[in-house]
DNA sequence: GATGTTTATTAAAATAAGTTAATATTTGTT
DNA sequence: AACAAATATTAACTTATTTTAATAAACATC
């Protein structure tokens, strides 16, 4: 396998890239190691647990959620986030693994 | 354990956001593929394999130095410059895995 | 020391991302 | 229908990132 043939085509390196934006900021990321860890959440316990305003929460959500990274479902008022990308599971994890070294 | 000391710290948040934020761009994660697969590279050599412009590939290779990602070393007229953040490596391969999936 | 190569630096321009505040929308309740 | 709660949207603003072009600096060779 020569060098060429291991790197990413322009079209999947900008997926990938547009994919790792998601988790780099830090809202962004507490925001999907939360989901990660504890599954769907309303946006208001999301503010509530990281402190964050309504409204800058609600657009790092849609960002989010835009790129195919979560998803929501409305129940009455609330509207409640979850994973939807299920790679970003495992990335994450190797994300918290790879920064505790 | 509950949600709260799950969480990271904001400095630590900040911190690996900043790292991400490393990765999250397609010139400077083809720069980081190429790197971590091939080893110390040349300034001309990185241009050349990801025909990037000369000027733009330095400041994203500056870019990654200042944040402790790669180092660089003068040979002659040369400089090559390789990977400095060990965690990288592990964070490059999963990233190539996670994603592939 | 003039010239060519390689890389870095600077400054300007262009684009994108993040934040805030105000308002709109949706749903539920009285 | 009026009101409250939860979330989204818009627009303005601020800041940061990316890109380009031109030039400088470091080294090598003649």
């Amino acid at each position: 396998m020569n060098t060429a043939s291991k790197l990413l085509g322009i079209s999947e390196l900008e997926q990938t890239a547009s994919i790792l934006k998601s988790v780099a900021h830090p809202i962004r990321l507490s925001i999907l190691q939360l989901l990660v860890h504890e599954g769907r959440m309303s946006v208001n316990s999301i503010c509530e647990i990281l402190q964050s305003e309504q409204s800058l929460t609600s657009h790092h959500l849609s960002n989010m959620k835009l790129k195919g990274v979560l998803e929501s479902k409305r129940e009455g008022q609330k509207v409640y986030y979850s994973l939807k990308m299920e790679k970003m599971r495992n990335l994450l994890e190797c994300i918290e693994s790879c920064m505790g070294q």
